[in-house]
DNA sequence: CTCCTGGTTC
DNA sequence: GAACCCGGAG
């Protein structure tokens, strides 16, 4: 569909793309949009106040982290420079800009790979059957019995701690951190580093995450009143959080659905399964965000949440990074990487090479 | 690119 | 004895 609100207004457009479809980041660049254009309209006035009344009324409703509420600021926002256009309705302007839409005027429309879902649901089928780590130990899972705000500080936790570290690994950790009560960020901002290093030990660069934890747990004090930030450039913001954890707490912590989660697995199985390509290629993506932008063009949104703990399930038991096992894979017949990996590896690996294409 | 960490797995 | 862990930072 096209929607004529939208269509002079370049810098909406490209933010409210599937790529990131992301309502903080239209609040952002609204609010740089319409401080720019103050400034350009008032060169010499005072840029002391580059908040208007429109930009502070946007930053307000986003605060209240409803949907409807950003949109409704977002077209009030813009309401001066679109009275001789044809307003959209609003629930297709929601619809575009959370991309339940299939076809967006600002990109170029990308086909979904053949046999997609069918791929998906073999997946499940073999999910279904053999139970991986991840379905219960993945830190989604975290302090579930907990009240809100403290369940979201386990989920941001528990991703950091997560990283490069088995799943059970880690869920140990965060038992023993709930048991000593420093699982909030008060008690971690006051305990001891060594402290915290000692209880989370047997995860992967332990010294590293608790000093990260430490300045996290200021942080969130400091800035958010304890609880943990709820945008992903703020998210980002926290030292040893990055893209792939920044969008796991986006999802399990504010179920709010800003991107696919893209980890290794994923990463991955996407490119051996031809799901991802370099823009204008058709060669595999060589970093997790450049898979997940890949992704995004194309997969349903109903599926970016579900995708990340079906394919890390399948990467953990089938599809596994070295030797995956093709021969009990139901969708090998869909696969274009089906038993192409190399197959001894008497036979002088020489430099590190998973898998040939 | 390298480092950070150490237990596990092949 | 590499390569692997639901990565991130420099």
């Amino acid at each position: 569909m096209s929607l004529p609100l939208l269509k002079n207004f370049p810098a909406i457009v490209n933010l409210v793309s599937p790529k990131s479809c992301q309502s903080s980041f239209v609040r952002q660049m609204h609010t740089t949009r319409l401080s720019s254009e103050k400034r350009e309209t008032n060169p010499s006035a005072e840029s002391k106040n580059p908040d208007d009344d429109s930009a502070k009324q946007v930053r307000v409703f986003v605060r209240k982290k409803r949907a409807t509420k950003t949109v409704q600021a977002i077209v009030e926002a813009t309401k001066p420079e679109i009275l001789d256009q044809k307003p959209c309705s609003l629930p297709e302007i929601e619809d575009f800009a959370y991309g339940k839409q299939s076809s967006f005027s600002c990109s170029k429309e990308v086909q979904p790979p053949a046999n997609w879902e069918k791929v998906i649901e073999g997946i499940r089928k073999m999910r279904s059957s053999e139970a991986a780590p991840v379905d219960s130990m993945g830190c989604e899972k975290a302090g579930v019995s907990l009240p809100p705000k403290e369940r979201r500080f386990a989920v941001l936790i528990s991703s950091l701690l997560s990283s490069q570290t088995k799943d059970q690994v880690t869920h140990g950790a965060i038992q023993r951190l709930l048991q000593n009560d420093l699982l909030s960020a008060e008690a971690i901002n006051k305990a001891d580093e060594g402290a915290i290093k000692e209880l989370i030990h047997p995860v992967g660069f332990y010294s590293r995450k608790a000093s990260n934890m430490k300045k996290v747990a200021k942080i969130c004090l400091d800035k958010y009143d304890g609880d943990i930030p709820s945008s992903l450039e703020e998210l980002l913001e926290l030292p040893g959080i990055g893209p792939k954890m920044a969008h796991l707490v986006m999802n399990v912590g504010w179920n709010n659905v800003q991107g696919i989660c893209v980890d290794t697995h994923v990463h991955r199985i996407c490119n051996r399964l031809g799901w991802v390509s370099r823009q204008g290629t058709k060669q595999r993506t060589s970093t997790p965000e450049q898979t997940r932008e890949s992704l995004q063009l194309w997969l349903p949104k109903e599926e970016w949440v579900p995708i990340n703990p079906l394919l890390v399930g399948f990467g953990q038991t089938v599809c596994t990074p070295l030797r995956p096992r093709c021969g009990i894979c139901k969708i090998s017949d869909y696969c274009p990487s089906a038993f192409k990996e190399t197959p001894s590896p008497s036979s002088t690996p020489k430099k590190k090479r998973a898998f040939i294409e």
